[in-house]
DNA sequence: GCTTGACCTTCCCATAAGGGGAAGCTTTAT
DNA sequence: ATAAAGCTTCCCCTTATGGGAAGGTCAAGC
């Protein structure tokens, strides 16, 4: 029941920056904001929920094109926890991949980083390894 | 010693795209190529050598900064291991960070998704975790 | 010798998810 | 009344990469 908020009220309290909100609206992730008689934007407890929402939903690492189809579960009184269940099921696999990924260069690089000397001698492993087998051609 | 290949048999040969090795040469990561009479670039060993080097850092999760940096001590003999070992301890650091932020939001949506029915029903804890407390006004 | 298709050139545009900042208007506080 | 702070729109920058157009070039086939 408080009195809307201008946008940056509404960013300090979401957590979203002022720059952020309005870009969400101008891609239709968000409804436009009512506006003063001087075009301020203003924000009611609907708007600042959304904002939060995606604030979370960033937090989690969801894509804002996941989030605009999490916010319009959200607003559909018919939805089915399906639909929601699924997108994060395939957001939990894409970060599992992501993990994997990053784990593959850590593994590959510490092992790279262990055998390099590390001194001020230019001989070093890792760049050593950096150079594909079948480029390096036997020196005329 | 082979005689130098054109721009897409480098990139055949070293898994770098064509318009991605322009841009390299743009952005003053490699030297400029050799030209034919007619303007086409011209690659001998050295030039696929980065290349292959590009791209294996590439596959390390480099950023085109750090292989600069990488590759201009690669080229220099009088380079310390030192600087090389500096690069990709503080690459590990950055990616042991990311790891870290993947793994701490796959276990929070994981947690979500355990307690989402995922069936026909709208009721879903995960869009219900999705708003922030304080954003939770009781409804008039 | 000429045509055709594959290859090359440069140039411009687009992506995702923001940030920076200018020019100008409004609101608030002194 | 004036100054500061906040708001508006508009445009440009980032990273690393891809797409595609318009036009020049090269090699193979006939």
């Amino acid at each position: 029941m408080g009195k809307p908020l201008t946008i940056g009220e509404a960013a300090t309290l979401t957590g979203v920056s002022a720059k952020m909100i309005r870009y969400y609206e101008e891609i239709g992730m968000l409804p436009e904001a009512a506006r003063t008689a001087s075009g301020y934007r203003l924000y009611n407890g609907f708007l600042l929920q959304q904002l939060g929402f995606i604030r979370q939903a960033r937090d989690l690492g969801f894509s804002l094109e996941e989030i605009q189809s999490l916010l319009r579960l959200w607003r559909d009184p018919c939805r089915e926890s399906r639909e929601v269940k699924a997108i994060a099921e395939q957001h939990l696999t894409d970060i599992s991949q992501k993990i994997a990924e990053l784990t593959r260069m850590q593994g590959a690089l510490a092992q790279l980083a262990a055998d390099c000397g590390g001194n001020s001698a230019p001989n070093c492993a890792i760049l050593d390894a950096m150079v594909p087998e079948h480029l390096l051609t036997t020196p005329a």
